[in-house]
DNA sequence: GTGGTCTAGACCACC
DNA sequence: GTGGTCTAGACCACA
C-alpha cells in the first residue's frame, strides 16, 4: 500500500511527472504500448480514475496517444519527446536560478554549491 | 486586488516565502521590527488569519521572534539566518539535480543549459 | 496500420462518412457492386467486423443493398441518393448556422467568414 | 431530470460548449464570479465531479481562472475572449465548409442553401 | 478485453 | 463556505 507519494501535490501529477520523465528518460521508448489503465492503476496502488486522470494530462501534452480499444502507447514522434524534455529542464533551470537568485546567491556560489553538492553524493 | 499570488500554491506560504527571502537577502535586517498583522496583512492585499499564519510558520523557524508587547522582530541571531539561507539553498540544489538526473541530464549538460540561461536573462 | 481514423469517433462510423460521401458525390455511381466485406476490411486496415457495421448502417439508409448471393450494390434510386444528399446537407447547414449564432454571429458575419475562408484556401 | 444533453457528446463537453458560448457571447461578461461548482453541478442535474471536469476545461483555454477559496471567475482578459470566439468560429466554418465539399457542393450551391435555411427560419 | 464517462460520496486545505 | 482530489464502483461503446 505504500508506492511512495508525497503529500504536497496530487497524486495525478505525481504520475504524470514519473511517466513523463520514464518516456523523456527513454526508459518507456517510442511506440512502446502501455499496460491498461486498470494495471497500470494497480500497479502504483491507485483508483484507476487516478491513472487516467494522469495519462489524459500526457495526451493533451501529445507524449501519449491513444487507439481506441487497443491501448495507449508512447508516441512516435520522437521531436515531441525531445521537445518535451528541453521544455520540462529550462522550466526547472529557471525556478532554480528564479529561487536561488531571491535567496541573494550569485553566479559563482551557485556553481560552487552545485559542485559541493556532487561530491557529496560521490 | 491583484497582488500577484500564484494559484497553485496557498497564499500563506507564499507568504512565507517573501518574507523568509527578505530576512535571508538582509532586505529585513537581522533586529527590524515587523509592521503589525493587521498593516503587513493589508499591505499583501490578504487576509489577517492568513498573514498570521505566514509569521507563525517563520516563527516556528526561529527567524522572528514576539516581544510580548511591543511586536515581532526578525532574530539578531544571525547564524540563524545563515542557517535557514544555507538549509534552503541546499534543499533547492539537491531537488534541482534529482530532477535534472531524471530527466537524463548529465553534469556537463546541466552546467551548459544553466549557462545558456543566464546569457538568455542578459 | 495508419489509415487516417480520427480518435474522436468510432471507426465505423468514419468508415460510413466515407462510403456515404463516395455514393452521393458520384465517386460510386448507383449500381456500382461494392468488393466483398472481406476485401474492403483490407482495404481500409479495420476488423471485417467493423466494415460490416458500417455496411449496414447504409443499408439501413436504403444507400447500399444486398443481393443475396451477387454481393452488395450501390441503390439505384438516385431519388434515395439525391434525399440523402439533401439531408445531410441540410443538417449540416442547420447545425453551422446554430452554432454560428450561440457565438453571437449575425448573417453578414457568418457570410465575410466564410469568404475569408475561402480565399484562405486558395 | 430531464437537462437536454445529447447522448453522441459527453456530459463534461457539452457543458464546457454551453458555458463558453455563455463567456464568448457575452450572457457571462469577463469577470463574473460563477456560481459554486456544486451550486452549476445541481442547477445542471450534473454530479459536482462532471461540473468540476467541464470547469477545468475552461480554465485551460484561460477563459476562466480560480481564486483560492472564493470561486471562480470569468477571464477580465477580453483579448482572450475574442481569440477564443473566432477559433470556435473559424473551426466551425472549416470543418462545415470541409463536410459541405465532401458531399459535392460547390460555393454557389452552399450560398443558396444557406439562404433558403435562413428564409425557413423566419 | 480496451478506454471513456459518470455518479456518489468522502476528505482535504484554505479563508 | 470555496475549490481540489481521490476512491469505489458502475455502465457504455468499440473491436
Amino acid at each position: 500500500m505504500e508506492h511512495g507519494f508525497r503529500s504536497d501535490l496530487p497524486i495525478y501529477s505525481q504520475l504524470v511527472q514519473r511517466l513523463r520523465q520514464d518516456i523523456v528518460s527513454g526508459a518507456l521508448p517510442p511506440g512502446t504500448r502501455l499496460n491498461s489503465v486498470r494495471d497500470l492503476a494497480a500497479d502504483a496502488g491507485v483508483n484507476p480514475n487516478t491513472m487516467q486522470r494522469a495519462l489524459q494530462e500526457l495526451e493533451r501534452d501529445e507524449l501519449v496517444y491513444t487507439q481506441r480499444t487497443s491501448g495507449r502507447f508512447v508516441t512516435e514522434d520522437v521531436t515531441i519527446i525531445a521537445r518535451s524534455r528541453a521544455l520540462i529542464a529550462k522550466e526547472e533551470i529557471r525556478s532554480f536560478l528564479a529561487a536561488m537568485h531571491l535567496l541573494g546567491y550569485q553566479r559563482q556560489e551557485i556553481y560552487q554549491l552545485l559542485q559541493e553538492e556532487k561530491e557529496e553524493q560521490e
